[in-house]
DNA sequence: CACTTGACCTGTCCGC
DNA sequence: TGCGGACAGGTCAAGT
Protein backbone atom coordinates (compact mmCIF):
# COMPACT_ATOMS: atom_id res chain seq x y z
CA UNK A 1 0.00 0.00 0.00
CA UNK A 2 0.92 3.24 -0.13
CA UNK A 3 2.94 4.58 1.75
CA UNK A 4 3.79 8.16 2.97
CA UNK A 5 4.99 9.47 -0.66
CA UNK A 6 1.78 7.66 -2.20
CA UNK A 7 -0.81 9.09 -0.16
CA UNK A 8 0.80 12.43 -0.57
CA UNK A 9 0.70 11.70 -4.20
CA UNK A 10 -2.89 10.50 -4.19
CA UNK A 11 -3.51 14.41 -1.68
CA UNK A 12 -2.00 16.41 -4.59
CA UNK A 13 -4.22 15.45 -7.19
CA UNK A 14 -7.52 15.00 -4.98
CA UNK A 15 -6.32 18.80 -4.13
CA UNK A 16 -6.24 19.29 -7.58
CA UNK A 17 -9.50 17.22 -8.83
CA UNK A 18 -12.10 17.70 -6.56
CA UNK A 19 -11.92 20.47 -4.21
CA UNK A 20 -14.62 22.89 -4.51
CA UNK A 21 -16.57 20.24 -5.96
CA UNK A 22 -20.14 19.01 -4.37
CA UNK A 23 -21.18 15.63 -3.26
CA UNK A 24 -24.38 14.79 -5.00
CA UNK A 25 -24.84 11.17 -3.98
CA UNK A 26 -22.69 7.95 -2.93
CA UNK A 27 -22.70 4.46 -3.94
CA UNK A 28 -21.77 1.65 -1.18
CA UNK A 29 -20.63 -1.61 -2.74
CA UNK A 30 -19.08 -2.74 0.16
CA UNK A 31 -20.20 -1.89 3.77
CA UNK A 32 -17.29 -3.05 5.24
CA UNK A 33 -15.67 -0.56 3.93
CA UNK A 34 -17.49 2.99 4.30
CA UNK A 35 -17.63 3.27 8.29
CA UNK A 36 -20.54 5.90 8.18
CA UNK A 37 -24.28 5.49 9.37
CA UNK A 38 -27.11 6.52 6.87
CA UNK A 39 -27.88 9.54 9.00
CA UNK A 40 -25.05 11.12 8.96
CA UNK A 41 -24.39 10.43 5.54
CA UNK A 42 -27.49 12.57 4.95
CA UNK A 43 -27.03 14.84 7.35
CA UNK A 44 -22.98 15.71 6.56
CA UNK A 45 -22.23 14.29 3.12
CA UNK A 46 -24.46 14.94 0.76
CA UNK A 47 -25.01 18.21 -0.23
CA UNK A 48 -21.92 19.12 1.19
CA UNK A 49 -18.62 20.86 -0.31
CA UNK A 50 -15.15 19.41 -0.63
CA UNK A 51 -13.20 22.48 1.12
CA UNK A 52 -9.98 20.92 1.67
CA UNK A 53 -7.97 17.51 0.73
CA UNK A 54 -4.74 17.21 3.32
CA UNK A 55 -2.57 14.47 4.67
CA UNK A 56 -1.21 12.96 7.83
CA UNK A 57 1.29 10.08 7.87
CA UNK A 58 -0.59 7.69 5.80
CA UNK A 59 -4.03 9.03 6.42
CA UNK A 60 -6.14 10.97 3.93
CA UNK A 61 -8.37 13.75 5.14
CA UNK A 62 -10.84 15.47 2.90
CA UNK A 63 -12.80 18.35 5.07
CA UNK A 64 -16.30 19.25 4.26
CA UNK A 65 -18.45 22.67 4.43
CA UNK A 66 -20.64 20.59 6.71
CA UNK A 67 -17.92 20.63 9.37
CA UNK A 68 -17.20 17.11 9.30
CA UNK A 69 -14.23 15.21 7.17
CA UNK A 70 -13.89 12.06 5.71
CA UNK A 71 -10.58 10.04 7.05
CA UNK A 72 -9.26 7.38 4.81
CA UNK A 73 -6.79 5.00 5.21
CA UNK A 74 -5.86 3.46 1.85
CA UNK A 75 -4.08 0.40 3.55
CA UNK A 76 -2.33 -2.51 1.12
CA UNK A 77 -4.62 -1.82 -1.78
CA UNK A 78 -7.05 0.79 -1.41
CA UNK A 79 -6.92 3.67 -4.76
CA UNK A 80 -8.92 7.06 -4.88
CA UNK A 81 -9.26 7.53 -8.27
CA UNK A 82 -11.19 10.43 -10.04
CA UNK A 83 -13.26 9.58 -13.53
CA UNK A 84 -14.71 12.89 -15.48
CA UNK A 85 -15.91 11.35 -18.83
CA UNK A 86 -15.74 14.77 -20.30
CA UNK A 87 -12.00 14.49 -19.82
CA UNK A 88 -11.26 11.32 -21.79
CA UNK A 89 -10.84 11.44 -25.50
CA UNK A 90 -12.29 8.16 -26.50
CA UNK A 91 -11.07 4.78 -27.62
CA UNK A 92 -7.91 4.52 -29.54
CA UNK A 93 -6.97 8.46 -28.99
CA UNK A 94 -2.96 8.94 -28.01
CA UNK A 95 -4.39 11.24 -24.60
CA UNK A 96 -7.26 8.53 -23.82
CA UNK A 97 -7.37 7.54 -20.06
CA UNK A 98 -5.43 4.50 -19.39
CA UNK A 99 -8.45 4.10 -16.63
CA UNK A 100 -9.92 1.11 -17.27
CA UNK A 101 -14.15 0.64 -17.13
CA UNK A 102 -14.75 2.47 -13.54
CA UNK A 103 -16.75 1.36 -11.21
CA UNK A 104 -14.66 -2.49 -11.38
CA UNK A 105 -14.58 -5.35 -9.39
CA UNK A 106 -12.59 -3.63 -6.84
CA UNK A 107 -14.64 -0.62 -6.10
CA UNK A 108 -16.31 -0.39 -2.66
CA UNK A 109 -17.91 3.00 -3.05
CA UNK A 110 -18.48 5.60 -5.61
CA UNK A 111 -18.93 9.47 -4.56
CA UNK A 112 -21.16 11.21 -7.28
CA UNK A 113 -19.40 14.73 -7.28
CA UNK A 114 -20.99 17.74 -9.42
CA UNK A 115 -19.85 18.65 -12.82
CA UNK A 116 -20.22 15.22 -14.00
CA UNK A 117 -17.07 13.95 -11.82
CA UNK A 118 -17.13 10.77 -9.69
CA UNK A 119 -14.29 9.76 -7.06
CA UNK A 120 -14.50 5.85 -6.97
CA UNK A 121 -12.95 4.25 -3.38
CA UNK A 122 -11.26 0.95 -4.90
CA UNK A 123 -9.46 -1.45 -2.36
CA UNK A 124 -9.03 -5.36 -3.30
CA UNK A 125 -8.13 -6.65 -0.17
CA UNK A 126 -10.99 -4.79 1.61
CA UNK A 127 -8.51 -3.59 4.38
CA UNK A 128 -9.05 -0.21 3.74
CA UNK A 129 -11.75 2.10 5.58
CA UNK A 130 -13.57 5.85 4.85
CA UNK A 131 -14.87 7.45 8.35
CA UNK A 132 -16.44 10.23 8.64
CA UNK A 133 -16.13 12.62 11.98
CA UNK A 134 -16.61 16.54 12.74
CA UNK A 135 -13.65 18.32 11.57
CA UNK A 136 -12.83 19.42 14.96
CA UNK A 137 -12.27 16.05 16.49
CA UNK A 138 -9.90 15.10 13.75
CA UNK A 139 -7.19 15.72 16.07
CA UNK A 140 -8.36 13.46 18.91
CA UNK A 141 -8.35 10.39 16.74
CA UNK A 142 -6.26 7.38 18.91
CA UNK A 143 -4.38 7.63 15.49
CA UNK A 144 -3.47 11.18 15.16
CA UNK A 145 -2.70 11.12 18.66
CA UNK A 146 0.18 8.28 18.79
CA UNK A 147 1.28 9.05 15.26
CA UNK A 148 5.02 10.40 15.37
CA UNK A 149 6.30 13.76 13.39
CA UNK A 150 6.45 13.88 9.39
CA UNK A 151 9.65 13.07 8.51
CA UNK A 152 9.44 15.32 5.45
CA UNK A 153 9.30 18.31 7.36
CA UNK A 154 11.80 20.91 6.93
CA UNK A 155 11.33 21.55 11.54
CA UNK A 156 12.30 18.09 11.44
CA UNK A 157 15.74 17.52 12.28
CA UNK A 158 19.01 15.03 12.68
CA UNK A 159 18.55 15.56 16.34
CA UNK A 160 14.39 15.22 16.07
CA UNK A 161 15.03 11.92 13.93
CA UNK A 162 17.64 10.74 16.78
CA UNK A 163 15.44 11.18 19.90
CA UNK A 164 12.48 9.60 18.60
CA UNK A 165 14.75 6.10 18.10
CA UNK A 166 16.06 6.62 21.47
CA UNK A 167 13.11 4.87 22.96
CA UNK A 168 13.72 2.18 20.52
CA UNK A 169 17.30 1.32 21.31
CA UNK A 170 16.53 -2.16 21.88
CA UNK A 171 14.42 -2.66 18.73
CA UNK A 172 15.40 -4.12 14.84
CA UNK A 173 15.97 -1.47 13.16
CA UNK A 174 13.79 -2.12 10.36
CA UNK A 175 10.45 -2.26 13.01
CA UNK A 176 11.44 0.59 14.57
CA UNK A 177 11.42 2.34 11.09
CA UNK A 178 7.99 0.91 10.46
CA UNK A 179 6.71 1.76 13.63
CA UNK A 180 4.45 4.84 13.09
CA UNK A 181 4.19 6.37 16.52
CA UNK A 182 8.55 6.74 15.91
CA UNK A 183 8.49 8.70 12.83
CA UNK A 184 5.38 8.70 10.57
CA UNK A 185 4.56 7.33 6.89
CA UNK A 186 7.81 4.81 6.13
CA UNK A 187 6.45 1.12 5.14
CA UNK A 188 8.14 -1.65 3.69
CA UNK A 189 9.46 -0.31 0.63
CA UNK A 190 11.44 3.24 2.02
CA UNK A 191 12.54 0.95 4.94
CA UNK A 192 14.70 -0.97 3.10
CA UNK A 193 15.49 1.35 0.72
CA UNK A 194 17.03 4.08 3.29
CA UNK A 195 18.38 0.98 5.18
CA UNK A 196 20.66 0.58 2.04
CA UNK A 197 21.25 3.54 1.70
CA UNK A 198 22.48 4.14 4.94
CA UNK A 199 24.49 0.88 5.14
CA UNK A 200 22.31 -0.41 7.98
CA UNK A 201 21.28 -4.54 8.17
CA UNK A 202 17.70 -4.05 9.17
CA UNK A 203 18.23 -6.47 12.10
CA UNK A 204 20.21 -4.13 13.97
CA UNK A 205 19.34 -3.06 16.93
CA UNK A 206 18.97 0.52 17.03
CA UNK A 207 21.07 1.18 20.60
CA UNK A 208 23.97 -0.33 18.11
CA UNK A 209 23.99 1.36 15.30
CA UNK A 210 26.67 3.82 15.03
CA UNK A 211 25.78 7.50 15.67
CA UNK A 212 27.01 8.24 12.33
CA UNK A 213 24.81 5.19 10.62
CA UNK A 214 21.59 6.79 12.43
CA UNK A 215 22.26 10.40 10.96
CA UNK A 216 22.84 8.86 7.48
CA UNK A 217 19.74 7.09 7.74
CA UNK A 218 17.73 10.17 8.68
CA UNK A 219 19.30 11.67 5.49
CA UNK A 220 18.17 8.45 3.30
CA UNK A 221 14.36 8.42 5.04
CA UNK A 222 14.02 11.67 3.78
CA UNK A 223 15.95 11.51 -0.10
CA UNK A 224 14.12 7.85 -1.13
CA UNK A 225 10.42 9.28 0.19
CA UNK A 226 11.35 13.09 -1.72
CA UNK A 227 12.67 11.08 -4.83
CA UNK A 228 9.61 8.68 -4.83
CA UNK A 229 7.49 11.98 -4.68
CA UNK A 230 9.03 13.76 -7.59
CA UNK A 231 8.64 9.87 -9.70
CA UNK A 232 4.91 10.08 -8.73
CA UNK A 233 5.58 7.26 -6.18
CA UNK A 234 5.76 3.54 -6.44
CA UNK A 235 3.65 0.75 -8.13
CA UNK A 236 4.46 -2.32 -7.49
CA UNK A 237 0.95 -4.12 -7.63
CA UNK A 238 -2.13 -1.79 -7.54
CA UNK A 239 -1.20 1.54 -6.10
CA UNK A 240 -2.25 4.40 -8.86
CA UNK A 241 -2.69 8.05 -8.26
CA UNK A 242 -5.62 10.23 -8.09
CA UNK A 243 -6.03 10.41 -12.15
CA UNK A 244 -5.12 6.24 -12.36
CA UNK A 245 -1.70 6.39 -13.47
CA UNK A 246 1.50 4.35 -12.11
CA UNK A 247 3.77 5.59 -10.30
CA UNK A 248 7.87 5.01 -11.50
CA UNK A 249 9.68 5.41 -7.97
CA UNK A 250 10.81 1.37 -8.18
CA UNK A 251 12.70 1.66 -11.76
CA UNK A 252 14.97 3.85 -9.29
CA UNK A 253 14.66 1.31 -6.42
CA UNK A 254 18.38 0.50 -5.16
CA UNK A 255 17.46 -3.26 -3.41
CA UNK A 256 13.55 -2.99 -2.72
CA UNK A 257 12.21 -6.06 -5.16
CA UNK A 258 15.51 -6.52 -7.12
CA UNK A 259 16.68 -9.57 -5.49
CA UNK A 260 19.23 -11.65 -7.64
CA UNK A 261 20.68 -8.04 -9.13
CA UNK A 262 23.63 -6.64 -8.47
CA UNK A 263 23.85 -4.06 -5.75
CA UNK A 264 24.52 -0.78 -7.23
CA UNK A 265 27.68 -0.06 -4.76
CA UNK A 266 29.24 -2.90 -4.46
CA UNK A 267 27.45 -5.08 -6.88
CA UNK A 268 27.19 -7.90 -4.78
CA UNK A 269 24.24 -10.02 -4.87
CA UNK A 270 21.06 -8.58 -3.39
CA UNK A 271 19.11 -11.13 -1.12
CA UNK A 272 15.32 -11.44 -0.01
CA UNK A 273 15.25 -12.21 3.69
CA UNK A 274 12.60 -11.61 6.61
CA UNK A 275 12.79 -9.06 9.38
CA UNK A 276 10.46 -8.43 11.56
CA UNK A 277 7.63 -10.17 9.90
CA UNK A 278 7.51 -8.36 6.18
CA UNK A 279 9.82 -9.23 3.13
CA UNK A 280 13.28 -7.25 3.44
CA UNK A 281 16.19 -6.72 0.59
CA UNK A 282 19.69 -5.98 1.72
CA UNK A 283 22.69 -5.78 0.25
CA UNK A 284 24.95 -8.88 2.28
CA UNK A 285 27.89 -7.11 1.91
CA UNK A 286 26.93 -3.60 2.25
CA UNK A 287 24.67 -3.97 5.16
CA UNK A 288 26.28 -6.05 7.91
CA UNK A 289 24.62 -6.70 11.38
CA UNK A 290 26.03 -4.55 14.23
CA UNK A 291 26.20 -6.63 16.81
C1' DC B 1 7.02 -4.50 28.85
C1' DA B 2 8.85 -5.20 23.91
C1' DC B 3 8.55 -7.95 20.31
C1' DT B 4 6.39 -11.56 17.34
C1' DT B 5 2.50 -13.72 15.31
C1' DG B 6 -2.01 -13.98 13.46
C1' DA B 7 -5.89 -11.78 11.54
C1' DC B 8 -8.15 -8.95 8.36
C1' DC B 9 -9.22 -10.00 2.54
C1' DT B 10 -8.46 -10.93 -2.43
C1' DG B 11 -5.47 -12.07 -6.06
C1' DT B 12 -1.37 -13.84 -8.10
C1' DC B 13 2.44 -16.62 -8.64
C1' DC B 14 5.14 -20.76 -8.02
C1' DG B 15 5.95 -25.64 -7.37
C1' DC B 16 4.13 -30.15 -7.68
C1' DT C 1 -4.74 -27.48 -16.17
C1' DG C 2 -5.53 -27.91 -11.20
C1' DC C 3 -4.55 -27.32 -6.44
C1' DG C 4 -2.22 -25.89 -2.25
C1' DG C 5 0.64 -22.73 -0.11
C1' DA C 6 3.22 -18.56 0.30
C1' DC C 7 3.18 -13.92 -0.31
C1' DA C 8 1.69 -8.85 -1.16
C1' DG C 9 2.91 -1.80 -0.06
C1' DG C 10 -0.55 -1.69 6.67
C1' DT C 11 -2.13 -1.92 11.17
C1' DC C 12 -4.44 -4.01 15.12
C1' DA C 13 -5.15 -7.43 18.71
C1' DA C 14 -3.57 -11.18 20.99
C1' DG C 15 0.07 -14.11 22.49
C1' DT C 16 4.97 -15.06 24.23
Amino acid sequence: MPELPEVEIVKRGLKELIVGKMIQKLDILTDKSFLVSQEDIQQFLIGAQITAVKRRAKLLLIDLSSGYSLAIHLKMTGQLIVDNPADRFGAGHPNDSFLGTLPDRSTRVEFWLSENTKLYFNDQRKFGWIKLLPTAEVPDLPFMQKVGPEPLKKSFTVDDFLERFERRSRSMIKAALLDQSVIAGVGNIYADESLWGAEIHPASLVGLVPLEKMKKLYQEVRFVMNLSIEKGGSTSRNYLNAKGERGSYLSFARVFRREGQSCPRCQQEIIKIRVAGRGTHICPVCQIKTK
